[in-house]
DNA sequence: TAGCCGCACTCACATATGTTATATGGCCTG
DNA sequence: CAGGCCATATAACATATGTGAGTGCGGCTA
């Protein structure tokens, strides 16, 4: 992969410098590139994977299961995302991992991680890092899930979907691609399909978003703010030494 | 401190095993010792600490307030667990901690902290598992708040935390001391404090926990997680090379 | 080109949980 | 030892969101 175009080193440039070297080694550290057909599972539950995967392109849930088939997406990733960096540490997975679309995955072999920890101390937080903002938006998630009507809610996870995209540069002015349907959103926020579509006809009276099949434009980024209660602070997005 | 009584090299201990220059490195990080009283805030909101904050004593939440003064917490810590360990590399807090008991603190600079992963990439990796499990806590939690009933979430909790705090070993036979009060688990939970004593009368009125003052008694361990449709997994609770 | 299937959308109705209010009891403080 | 305060507990009522059923459209596929 051509280090200037894989999405992982875009993505952690926002937040800190990386040297020449630490992006060589980042970069020759995927081995592997492979394709995972939409609705097909990128990892399950319980498997205890030797290698991570890092989304090259295309969308991705996290998800659970719980009893009576109801479904909880507990994150989304979009490219530049590790999906289980996680898996390096943790071993088992306790949840599963669906390719929402068609997915580019390139892997690292865990290997090749711990190798990266006893060598590059930096590169080394800047992964780490990484999986800390995971958590951040996690956190984020509970108090908008907790706390929130289910129109802030949603409204709070555009916003952040938006601003996510964005730093990979998927945006293009106030538009971009979301492939997700009502019933997935609904697994998101935890909410039924049908009160996703009814609190999506309340964000398109008030004239916030635009939503047709995956388009989804912003029409006024300051009142969505508001109504999602949304600061991006959590997301990290400043580069700082780190 | 020594290191024996150390709660977080204990927590460390259950999931893989530290040398003896590892927990010497790690004990003697910790160069100051506070108390911060009941109800007040260890950390604030937009804070930049320069050293990260490990619990010895007592119950402390992490929190955020949303508009019209409503609470939602992500986080219940006890002893062994580090508060922000995260803010060495996110720098700046997105939420608040509170004190929900006396607690009893321990401060590491973000220096050592810096210093342990040039030096110490084994030892490292064992603080990254750390953040990691609060990550897996939170998508557990992100699950449940989202597709389970009001009863199920609050049996889940309960579950963790036996289990949380048996690993720090602070139960007797199946009793815990949980210093929290209804309103609390209701921030906790995403729900009225109303509706918290409705769902613990249930759990009563099932037998399944018994609840006076600050003493939890679990009377059916196998019904409760049923309940609560919990499995233990996400804690990594088992000792592996990491 | 017909037929099917998934997805968006709507309606009528059901219910889990929230809200407001009040009572009770323990415990600290003066 | 009285008064006040905080937490638990309960009741009556309000509402946000869920459920089940059905329509229609657009895009695959045979």
């Amino acid at each position: 992969m051509a280090v200037m175009t894989n999405p992982l080193i875009l993505k952690l440039e926002r937040r800190d410098r990386l040297s020449d070297d630490e992006k060589k080694t980042l970069d020759n550290a995927f081995t592997r590139v492979r394709i995972v057909e939409s609705d097909e599972d990128i990892l399950r539950e319980g498997d205890r994977p030797t290698e991570s995967s890092l989304l090259l392109d295309g969308f991705a849930a996290r998800y659970k299961i719980v009893s009576n088939g109801r479904r909880q997406i507990s994150a989304l990733h979009l490219p530049g995302d590790f999906i289980d960096l996680h898996s390096f540490l943790l071993k088992t997975m306790d949840h599963g991992v669906l390719a929402l679309t068609t997915c580019r995955i390139a892997t690292v072999p865990h290997a090749t991680l711990e190798r990266i920890t006893d060598e590059f101390p930096h590169l080394t937080r800047m992964l780490w890092l990484n999986t800390l903002i995971d958590g951040a938006i996690h956190r984020e998630w509970l108090t908008a899930m907790g706390r929130l009507s289910a129109t802030a809610h949603m409204a709070h996870l555009i916003c952040e979907l938006y601003l996510r995209l964005s730093a990979v540069g998927r945006v293009e002015s106030d538009t971009m691609q979301l492939p997700v349907t009502q019933a997935e959103l609904g697994d998101t926020l935890g909410l039924s399909t049908v009160h996703v579509n009814r609190v999506l006809q309340e964000l398109r009276k008030e004239e916030l978003i635009r939503f047709q099949g995956d388009t989804l434009t912003i029409l006024d980024w300051e009142r969505l703010q508001e109504v999602g209660e949304f600061t991006s602070t959590y997301l990290s997005l400043r580069k700082e030494d780190r």
